[in-house]
DNA sequence: CTTCAATGGTCTGTTTCCAGACTTTTGGAC
DNA sequence: GTCCAAAAGTCTGGAAACAGACCATTGAAG
């Protein structure tokens, strides 16, 4: 034995992902990818923004001209302009899924969905465990009423702000972001596949389920719900990959 | 409502969280603290923990002389010299705690302890829906005994190990590194109070727990395990605060 | 006692990133 | 029509970070 107390290799991973300018592009993708910004809405005003992202104006606006470029972004100028969100998620077309799982590398998959069981799972028993106010059961209220009500092409948007509204009803800001990581890392597999009813029923039961163990303060199902939830995700993704 | 789909807060939070040499330097001390590199063991030859943590070489040689300054390294050259450890965690003294939570900011202490208790227990309950190898279970195993074995300077150190084995047996790189930063953010705080006898034991008997329902193949009684056993840190903690 | 390989230590030019001042465009308010 | 405020666009000098070549020290092997 080497007297050392861990495998010592997560520690010592990089400090930094990439250059700033990278970094930001990733990051306002994401963005935009997950509907934190929608379509037709503007990003915040980049001094503003590159405050909130701890980067200097120049290099968000290398990123903004980026995104620009590349067909995500239309940037207005003069009073009332901005960076307005262009992009619509594309209709998935055969062979998507293999490219982004292909992008992904090796064992890339199992880990982003793994991470995301563990880390959504928690989520939601935890707030199950918490006592809640009544604008917390609103909010949760409201957002599964969101995804029940989604149009075809917001549905994937909704999905995601209701899996994160749970996370972020924790109070934990750090869990939140854990789960938002988590959604990202799954989010291009998930684009690339077509959204069909049968599945969107299927979601709905279990959404529902999972908001009902919330509400009744019941932690272990609220887990389990989760649990069957991202298992059933799981398998559509492998299904789609044989 | 605004149409957009989540509180935004999350993803538009800063891309780096300081400069490179400061990240340097942070990644370094814990690393140090937490064990990873023992006392009288050396950290990776310059060039290779500098492309490990994707850094210059120069940027590593300032962070690793400010921990040298600060008397955490002793550095050597020639051949079979290196950044030996030299640090050894002080006596907790009163006060120290108080300290570290000040430290964290407000919040930070509960969403430090919700985020653990989240990917922790995640964690137990992953690894223990698995089929485990015999290699992994003796890993386990190990761990365990190395934490009952334990000299009171050392304690800390293989918990630590213990509790990131069972993340990092998941197979989840994601999952383990999530576990490392969780404890990372505990770190302070344990080191801030005094290993006592009763807490050793307890703990022993609660570390027993999680390896036996692991290996018998019981998520939901791993879990659990793992959420007694938190709860009582944190609880331990809350005590030490008041 | 010479050699050698592994390691830390130093130097140089380049690129990235930054802070902040200044300019231009735009559309609404008066 | 004029003015104004909010936004994007531009410029400059300096600091941080990097890549890579090279130097110096050390201790073991032969």
């Amino acid at each position: 034995m080497d007297g050392g107390a861990t495998g010592a290799v997560s520690l010592l991973r990089p400090v930094r992902a990439g250059n700033a300018f990278e970094e930001t592009v990733e990051r306002l993708l994401q963005a935009i990818k997950l509907g934190v910004v929608a379509h037709g809405e503007k990003l915040p005003p980049e001094r503003e923004l590159a405050a909130q992202l701890g980067i200097s104006r120049v290099t968000l606006r290398e990123a903004i001209r980026a995104l620009q470029e590349a067909g995500f972004l239309d940037v207005r100028r003069g009073r009332y302009g901005g960076a307005f969100v262009v992009y619509r998620p594309p209709s998935p077309r055969k062979g998507d899924l293999r490219r982004a799982v292909n992008e992904m590398g090796a064992g890339g998959l199992d880990d982003a969905l793994t991470f995301r069981m563990a880390v959504e799972c928690g989520a939601a028993q935890i707030l199950a465990g918490t006592e809640l106010t009544e604008v917390q059961r609103e909010t949760l209220a409201s957002r599964l009423a969101g995804v029940n009500d989604a149009a075809p092409a917001d549905y994937r948007r909704l999905d995601t702000a209701f899996h994160l509204a749970i996370a972020e009803l924790t109070g934990s800001p750090l869990l939140a972001a854990a789960c938002a990581d988590a959604r990202l890392r799954v989010t291009d597999l998930l684009n690339a596949i077509p959204v069909l009813q049968p599945n969107i029923e299927h979601a709905a039961t279990q959404h529902a389920a999972i908001v009902a163990a919330i509400l009744e303060g019941d932690p272990e199902g609220a887990r389990r719900a989760v649990a069957e939830h991202l298992e059933g995700t799981a398998a559509l993704l492998r299904g789609f990959l044989s």
